[in-house]
DNA sequence: GCTACTATGTTGGATAGCGCACATAGCGTA
DNA sequence: TACGCTATGTGCGCTATCCAACATAGTAGC
């Protein structure tokens, strides 16, 4: 049985002023969050958004003929559902379950309440909302001019970024979805990455062996993303605990 | 030489309160935003914000390998340089200008303490980056799945919807920089649609001959983004001071 | 242990876009 | 008018990726 998540384990729950956080406690609900689960649907008006805690939610454009490309990839740093606060209510993408956990639910009116008194959180959400469009306009970039092999490592790192373990269960199937590749593709990549010994796989579980070489092996867009996103988030999480200490 | 620019000529301008805009307006400078103009290079820690009135500002990423893409484009609906009232003061992209023309621009305080006040103002701010976070998260997925021909019918539509006239002034050269292509290949996609009348250019300069049949050519994508960037922009210029009050 | 299903491996041919090299042509300037 | 620069046109071989079809191998359920 999955155990209850607590806040501390979401960055941005994490960095609220206590009284922040009193005034979101009674209508923060614990929320099991399964793969393939769709939180919502391209042009779905957002009646909550999500907090997630070791679960990892992307956000995928589905284009006309099913095609389709990862936009973002949200873990326990962020949230799900920007556009409620930000006044659009709805997106043109789908928000889906990539890796099974937990999460915490927020009803929209809750969190647009809080988000209009222009405190802590306020401020919070417009900087985490930095870092997400630094992420799309990378994978943007990346699209355009990097290989498969190298988006898979980058891939594969985001994913491990927002893990607890090393390990991840995803066929490769679904990593073409995200990456919006054949499948193919991604097994051609995945193999040569097991050969090196960097990854071993079987059957919708990767682990990753060697992080080191998969950062070597990866284009620069991750990193650009991580120290961008440390940069922006850094100032976040200034007291309770140091985040990740990025050389 | 060119005529001062007017505050009608930025929908965000335009949209302000009268009060709003009495208390910017006396730092609002009219500046000229000639072609090639670099606003801010990326890292670069912002000190103004632009208002284009009938420029074009590209957004663009450029890779350590001299590669680049663009990641969106900012005309008279919008504004330049969103890092500094979302917090972060800076972005991993150049913004570039792509087609000469006029704007206001605004020192950074102004706007973050106009911003501060939670006013028009602010919600403005917010309803416009999330419709330029829809065309970022647009581009990468066309990116990834669209042929140079579509793109470039694309980049044609938004380009001309941000200028008064149908003609604009940029070379295949420039344009292959924007898609990230080489310019050959813009070359050749130009020339067909030159074959199917389409548009006509000779040496730095496109005209649009047929509008309905470049929106036939190009992928869905266009479409996309300007039903959402309506969808979003429509509320603001609606009137004065339409709330949100969703409940 | 058998079966059905799903995940992964592999192949062969097609194609879009790349990199390079070079030809042509508009246009400003001397 | 001639020169030179810049913009565009074109060809050619190369590679990554796509598309389609099929082979193999885990795994779950019986």
């Amino acid at each position: 049985m999955t155990q209850t998540p607590v806040y501390e384990d979401n960055l941005l729950l994490r960095a609220l002023t206590d009284e922040a956080r009193a005034r979101l406690e009674p209508n923060l609900k614990p929320t099991d969050l399964p793969l393939g689960n769709v939180l919502y649907e391209s042009g779905d008006v957002m009646n909550d958004v999500y907090f997630p805690t070791d679960s990892i939610v992307s956000l995928l454009y589905v284009m006309e003929d099913g095609r389709s490309a990862e936009i973002s990839v949200v873990g326990n740093e962020g949230i799900v559902g920007i556009a409620l606060f930000m006044g659009g209510q709805s997106t043109p993408s789908r928000a889906i379950v990539q890796s099974a956990g937990q999460g915490f639910r927020l009803k929209g009116s809750y969190l647009k309440a809080e988000f209009a008194r222009h405190g802590e959180l306020h401020h919070l959400l417009l900087r985490y909302t930095q870092a997400l469009i630094t992420q799309m306009a990378q994978t943007a970039a990346c699209n355009r001019h990097h290989s498969i092999d190298q988006q898979l490592c980058r891939w594969l790192l985001l994913s491990m970024d927002r893990l607890k373990d090393n390990e991840l269960t995803m066929t490769q199937e679904l990593i073409a979805n995200m990456l919006g590749v054949r499948r193919e593709g991604v097994t051609e990549a995945a193999h040569k990455l097991q050969a090196a010994g960097v990854i071993e796989y079987k059957r919708g579980h990767i682990k990753v062996l060697n992080r080191p070489e998969l950062e070597r092996l990866c284009c620069e867009c991750y990193a650009v993303v991580k120290k961008e996103s440390d940069r922006l988030l850094e100032q976040i999480s200034n007291s309770p605990f140091k985040k990740m200490s990025s050389g």
